[in-house]
DNA sequence: GCCTAAAAGTGCAACGATTCTACTTGGAGG
DNA sequence: CCTCCAAGTAGAATCGTTGCACTTTTAGGC
C-alpha cells in the first residue's frame, strides 16, 4: 500500500511515529482516553511531548493513525468500478463489503468501543469522514464528467459519508446500509407503519 | 418567542448572560476569534472567567448564543405543516423560507464571515446541526407513526441538516436547496453534462 | 419584617493540551 | 571529513477549562 521509507533517517522517523501511535493506543485502551495525558504517552514512547506534536496534529489524531486509507479505498471504488455499474451501486457494494467486516473484527471491537464511548473522539471521527466529502465528490464528478464542485455530486458524497454515523448502533448494519442506499436511489418516502395488533 | 424571565433573579441572570454574549461577539468580530481570550471577554463583561463558564459550555458556544431556536422552528415546521402537505415538502418550504433570508441580512454577513473563516467554529457549527438529527428524526417519525429511532426518518433528518453545509458558498442558494430536495424526493441520478461547444 | 437555604458570582490556583524558543544530535551528501 | 538540515529535546509560557472556598443576593416560609 504505502511504500516503505527509503533512507535510514526516514525509517527512524517512521519508527518514532509508530512507537508513539502504539504507545498511545495501548494506553488509551487500557485506561481510557481522558485518563491518559500527552506526557504519559510521550514517556511510554520515550520521546518528548514536543515530538508527539511534531508527528500528530493533536491528541485525537493519535487514535486515528491510518484511517486515511479508507478515503483512498472509497475513491478507488468509484473510479475503478466494473464497467456498466452505476456509481451508486459501486458505492453500495463497497460499503457493504468493507465497513461491516471491519467492525466485526474482534480486535477492532475494543477500538470501536473506545471511540464510541468518548465524545471527543466521536466528534473527531465524524469530522474526519465529512472532510472526505470534497475528494469523494470530486471523484464522482470526474466519473460523470461535470465540474469538480458539482452540487449533486457533493451531496451524494456527503450523504454516503453520513452512513457510518447513521448505521451506528443498529442491530443489522447491512440492512441499514441497504435501506439508506434505497433512499438515495429512489428517493425518500414515509416508512410503512408497523401493523397494529 | 421565549417568555421573559419572571423573577428579579432570573432577570439578572439573563442580563449577565446577555452581557457576556454581547461582549464576546463584539470582541470576536473586532479582533478575530483566536485573538480574543476568555479573560478578555470576562473583563469586558465585568464578570469572572468562572461566571462565563457557568453560562456557556465553552468558548465556541459564546458565538452561537441563540441558534437553538432554529431547531425548534425546524421541528415546528414538520409538526404543524398544513394538512395534506408531505413532510418533505414542508421541510423544503421551511428551509427555503428561512435559511437564505437569514444569511441575506447585512448584519449577519460579518457574523457568517467570522464563522467561515475560523476552522474551530465551522466544525462546531456542523456538529451543532447534526446534533439536532435525533430530535428532528424523532419528530418526523412521530408524524409518520413509526418508532422514534426509525432509520429512514433519521436518515432524512440527517440529510436535511446537511443542507447548510452543502449549500454554503453557492452563488444561488435557493437553487441549491431545491436541487438537494429533488435528490431526496426522487433519488440521485448522474447530473447531465454541460453541452460541449 | 426577619431568617435561611439555595442560587449566582468571585478570586485564585491548578491542570492539561498545545506552542514557542533556544539548543543538541545524527545522518545525508558533497 | 565536513557541513547542513531535519529530528529531537527541555522547559517555560499560553490558554481553555475546572475545582475550591468564600461572599452576595434574593425567594419564600415564618
Amino acid at each position: 500500500m504505502t511504500v516503505p521509507p527509503v533512507s535510514r533517517r526516514d525509517r527512524k522517523k517512521a519508527a518514532t511515529r509508530q512507537a508513539i501511535a502504539d504507545a498511545a493506543l495501548q494506553l488509551f485502551l487500557e485506561h481510557g482516553y481522558d485518563q491518559v495525558g500527552i506526557r504519559d504517552i510521550a514517556d511510554a514512547a520515550d520521546v518528548s511531548t514536543a515530538t508527539v506534536f511534531k508527528h500528530f496534529s493533536g491528541k485525537e489524531a493519535l487514535v486515528f493513525d491510518q484511517d486515511q486509507d479508507r478515503e483512498s479505498e472509497l475513491i478507488a471504488a468509484v473510479r475503478e468500478r466494473p464497467c456498466g455499474q452505476s456509481i451508486l451501486d459501486a458505492l453500495r457494494q463497497h460499503v457493504l463489503d468493507t465497513w461491516p467486516s471491519i467492525e466485526a473484527h474482534p480486535q477492532a471491537a475494543a477500538f470501536t468501543n473506545l471511540v464510541e464511548s468518548t465524545p471527543v473522539l466521536r466528534a473527531y471521527a465524524e469530522r474526519m469522514w465529512t472532510r472526505y466529502t470534497d475528494s469523494l465528490g470530486a471523484a464522482i464528478a470526474d466519473e460523470v464528467g461535470v465540474d469538480h464542485d458539482d452540487l449533486a455530486c457533493m451531496a451524494l458524497a456527503r450523504f454516503v459519508l453520513d452512513i457510518p454515523a447513521l448505521a451506528r448502533g443498529r442491530q443489522d448494519r447491512r440492512a441499514a446500509v441497504e435501506a439508506i442506499f434505497d433512499i438515495l436511489t429512489r428517493g425518500w418516502e414515509p416508512p410503512s407503519k408497523p401493523p397494529v395488533p
